[in-house]
DNA sequence: ATTTATCTACGATTTATTTCGTAGTTCGAG
DNA sequence: CTCGAACTACGAAATAAATCGTAGATAAAT
């Protein structure tokens, strides 16, 4: 179990993201990341992951000058949280309506169908 | 197909919620229910409906005195649309990841699963 | 008819988030 | 050693969203 943290932006999202599929990385390294997908200046990237240091939600190493920082809290964790609120949110807490909806729009690879089966089988046997 | 509006913020998104849930309102409605939930100043929520009305979200009678609102988006096509963001930005677009986490986390009911199950073999079907 | 309650309109303020300019420091190349 | 590139720190500005006070109009109550 973690210690409640604060929930991240959509610019922090977007940051915490790079650092959990390649590990630590120094501001530049996400800065151009991020400019791969949208245009972002080099100290506004630079400012949200010092804010996300103060958040305690990254980790940060100052030990070289080119300071390093690590995701501070788990993707797991973090979808979690967040797929609770957006649930309530938008489909007023049902979380079956909206894997209804999910399965209904996007069309599901025959392995990924496979999974879902066989994680229904588990729950059931769970009873 | 719907015409592209404006993403609904989360105030509006609750607003949008009574709308769908209830049909047609007033702000004194709307107000009332919203507090029932947690505390918010009448005059704020008519200034969010009006700003929803200039924004096309909803729809307002304005015959007598007291205005009457209505959603000018479905709660599907929001849904969807809100979907597609929130497992873009929280799963890097993975529909099946989150699904997963949903049935993981929270236990869902024998109906539910049914429901899922009997989705899945249509889907199946129609390949 | 006068007072009181209920509405809308509007602008200002507050709060959250993102963006960026500037200054100062350190490193490395030449 | 000196210049330029790459960093961090910091504060301010820009943007977005939510909140609320006040004024003026209409309706309802007495």
């Amino acid at each position: 179990m973690q210690k409640q943290i604060s929930k991240p932006t959509e610019s922090e999202l977007e940051i915490l993201q790079i650092l959990w599929q390649v590990g630590p990385s120094s501001v530049r390294f996400v800065n151009d990341k991020l400019n791969q997908k949208r245009e972002v200046g080099y100290t506004t990237t630079l400012k949200i992951m010092q804010i996300m240091a103060d958040k305690h939600l990254v980790l940060r190493n100052t030990e070289s000058r080119t300071h390093i920082y690590s995701a501070n809290v788990s993707e797991a964790d973090t979808q979690k949280q967040l797929l609770q609120k957006f649930v309530d949110a938008t489909f007023r807490g049902s979380a079956m309506k909206m894997v209804l909806q999910a399965l209904g729009n996007h069309e599901a690879s025959n392995e990924e169908l496979e999974k879902i089966k066989a994680l229904i089988k588990t729950i059931e046997k769970g009873e």
